[in-house]
DNA sequence: TGCGCATATGCGTGCAAGCGCATTTATGAT
DNA sequence: ATCATAAATGCGCTTGCACGCATATGCGCA
């Protein structure tokens, strides 16, 4: 049950939900276009997609001065299908800008 | 993005999540059977049941002294689906039991 | 070497969540 | 009426989380 909540945990914060929406595009992201899209402060993002690390959802890369985050491809079935269903039901009308 | 967040916050807490497990064989099962089989106190049960219920996830049903609690037939399917997956992948090896 | 951009992190603060205990409220049985 | 069981809730406490600010670190370029 443990690996469920530490997921559940993960996509709980509105932050963090919105970054997991993003990267869920398959692409790579830097942490200073994160910072820019979602309109949040540099170490919000930072500590936030270390969060998302942390819990095995992302992996990041360094490349040069920037870090780049994306989908971890590891992922397990069971957990990439719960991240599919709250990604897909954010697709829904007016969820698709709002905060 | 609200009623998603709304829907992992309630999931991400260990008592909630383990009820809603129980819940999700579309049965009715009131608090008292929770506190026995879940091995938590009768106030600790009850706050977490309204909260899942506050949250649009179960409904109740009062039937003599007890409160019969189940799965919300109307919840919307995109949320249901992410609860399907958060159960489908308690079922893996030991989280059968494990806390 | 020195500068600038990107990212991470130490620190202190405020707030919300979860908890147990005790009490109250419902309901039914004797 | 009294009592027992079930459930909800007021209260106070503790803890963890998210936050911003300031600073440190990593990296490339001039």
């Amino acid at each position: 049950m443990q690996s469920a909540l530490t997921l559940l945990s993960a996509l709980a914060e509105p932050t963090r939900l919105a970054a997991v929406r993003l990267l869920w595009d398959g692409r790579e992201h830097c942490v200073c276009e994160l910072v820019r899209v979602l309109g949040v402060t540099q170490s919000r993002m930072s500590r936030h997609m270390a969060a998302l690390k942390q819990a095995g959802i992302v992996i990041d890369r360094r490349d040069a001065q920037w870090v780049r985050y994306r989908r971890n491809p590891e992922l397990p079935a069971e957990q990439a299908a719960i991240i599919d269903a709250v990604v897909n039901s954010l697709k829904t009308r007016s969820d698709r800008k709002a905060a």
